[in-house]
This record gives structure tokens, C-alpha cells and sequence, in this order.
DNA sequence: CATAATTAGATTGTACGCAATACAATTGCA
DNA sequence: TGCAATTGTATTGCGTACAATCTAATTATG
């Protein structure tokens, strides 16, 4: 009998249970922000694109469709972390712009990523090479 | 300005994204056999377990509660590939027993794991090098 | 042996993730 | 210019995830 099919060797369930082993670690460091997970990776792509994004462009960056970021980004806009503004010079696109309030959370989150680093127990190295062992993956699965 | 908010330095991130790839990448190949994802997770356990398995005991090998499980396992009872039966040494124990559709449908399984190495890009070696490192993660992040 | 504590599942409610579809704005081209 | 194709976003429906709560069954303890 081929075993082939054991749990225990797939890659693809280690990835499956490494993403909500890091959402479960990540969730009570983000109730003090009242963010989740996917909403923290969203804030985290406008703290860095402050000017403002498109839905489009936001969606490429987190590789998410509109099906997904539609309700996420209206939950976000009615704690009044974002804006949603009609882009005037192409009224399909919708920007994305923090408010204040959601600048201000970047401050917040600043102890996260240390934090969340020693979590991994993992020296600066090992996780440096695991990063690129995974980026590699990412590549060859044709993102 | 600290930049270690950047999106494309968060291991969790690529994590995030791998899984949501694979699940995409699984997802044609599942369809032929009428499965998703967290389904197939399902029936490797239950191909190894064909005694059958309590309800608690799944949740412990794929890490899923029952607020997860209950309403997954009904809808694969719905499709006749699993029956759930009373424990009668313990009547609040659900068993999880295959059909004998479930237990046929390894047959149709048997090809999925070379296939999705294959699309993986890795060399065996690497591969390996890879698990390893996942499961010290896992165990890291204290399953 | 009665009752409190524990255990196994189920249910409810919220939030993704994504396929499929719809629709309005824009662009391309005859 | 007129109209078809494309593009950007929203909506709907289904299937997970998971916290919180509930119920029934079992076990522990005085």
C-alpha cells in the first residue's frame, strides 16, 4: 500500500497549519489594535503607500480579489481606519487612504514584527534563509 | 522611519500566501474528485484511520474544532463519502467511518502527491531540508 | 448515590477566501 | 462617432476557521 497520502508528509498541510499556527500567535498581539490578521497585513501595505492605493493595486499586493476586499475594507472603513474615496480621474477606482486614526495605529504596531520574530525561535539567519527558500517556493508556484 | 512593517519581510506573510496558493493550486486537481482542500486534509486522515475515528481525535490530527469539523463532516456525509455513528462505549463520541465511496476514492488520490511535488519546483533534497524546518517551526510556535 | 466538574459535539455569529456574476466607466477600433 | 471589449469594483453564495455558548453524557468526589 502506497502511503504517499500520510498527512504527516505533505508540505502543503505544513504550510496549512504554519498560516493559523501565525494567525492564532498573532490574534491576542492584534485585539489591542482591534485588528485582524488580514487586516493588519491591509494596514500594513497602507502605512507604507500613506499617499493612497487602489483597491486593484491593494488586491495584487495581498494577491486578494475584490470579493474578499470589498467587505474587508468596509468593515475597516466603519471603524474609521480607511477612507474610500472615488479615484476623479477614473471613477471605477477606488482609493484607499488611512485616516489619522489610522496613521496613528502604525505606532501601535511597531513592536510587533520583534515580537512576533522571537516567537519564532529562530535565529536571524535560519529565518533569513528560510525567507528565501520560501520566496523561491512562492516563485515556482507561479504567483 | 522603521520599515519592519514591510509586508514582503513578514514570514508570516509568505506563509499566508503559500497556503493560499497551494489551496489554489489543489483546488483543480480536487475537483475531480469532488473534494476541497480542508476535505481532502480529511479523508488522508480517515484513509490511515479506516477503523474509524472520533470526531475529537480528527480535530487533534488536523488541528480543526468542532465548530470547524461539525458542519465539514456533515456535508461529506451528504456526499456518501463518510457515516458518523455513535460511540456505543461512550455516547457523546462521534466515530468517523468511511463509506465504501470514501474508502474507493484513495484509488482515484494515489496520483495527487508525485503530481504536486512535481509543480513544486523542489528537488527531493530540498524538499526534505524544507519539512524539516517547517516542523522545528511548528513545534516552535508550540503546537 | 447525589451532585459538581469535566468532556465530546453541536450551534451561533463573525470574518475571511474565492468562484461566479453583475454593472458602470473607460478604452479600442471599425 | 458608435459600439464592442475591457477594466475596476461590488454582490452573492458556499465553504472554511474560530470564539463563545449550549447540551448531553460521563466521571469524580464527598
Amino acid at each position: 500500500m502506497n502511503n504517499n497520502l500520510l498527512l504527516e508528509k505533505q508540505l502543503c498541510f505544513r504550510l496549512y497549519s504554519l498560516n493559523k499556527l501565525m494567525c492564532r500567535l498573532y490574534a491576542p498581539v492584534l485585539k489591542d489594535l482591534a485588528l485582524t490578521y488580514p487586516q493588519y497585513l491591509v494596514m500594513m501595505v497602507l502605512w507604507q503607500y500613506k499617499a493612497g492605493i487602489s483597491v486593484k493595486d491593494l488586491g495584487a499586493k495581498l494577491d486578494l480579489d475584490s470579493g474578499t476586499l470589498s467587505p474587508l475594507l468596509k468593515r475597516m472603513e466603519k471603524q474609521t481606519l480607511i477612507k474610500r474615496e472615488r479615484d476623479t480621474k477614473d471613477e471605477r477606482v477606488v482609493l484607499i487612504k488611512l485616516t489619522q486614526k489610522g496613521i496613528e495605529l502604525q505606532q501601535s504596531a511597531e513592536h510587533i514584527p520583534a515580537k512576533m520574530f522571537a516567537v519564532t525561535g529562530l535565529s536571524p539567519e535560519k529565518l533569513q534563509a528560510l525567507n528565501l527558500t520560501l520566496d523561491q517556493l512562492i516563485d515556482n508556484l507561479g504567483d
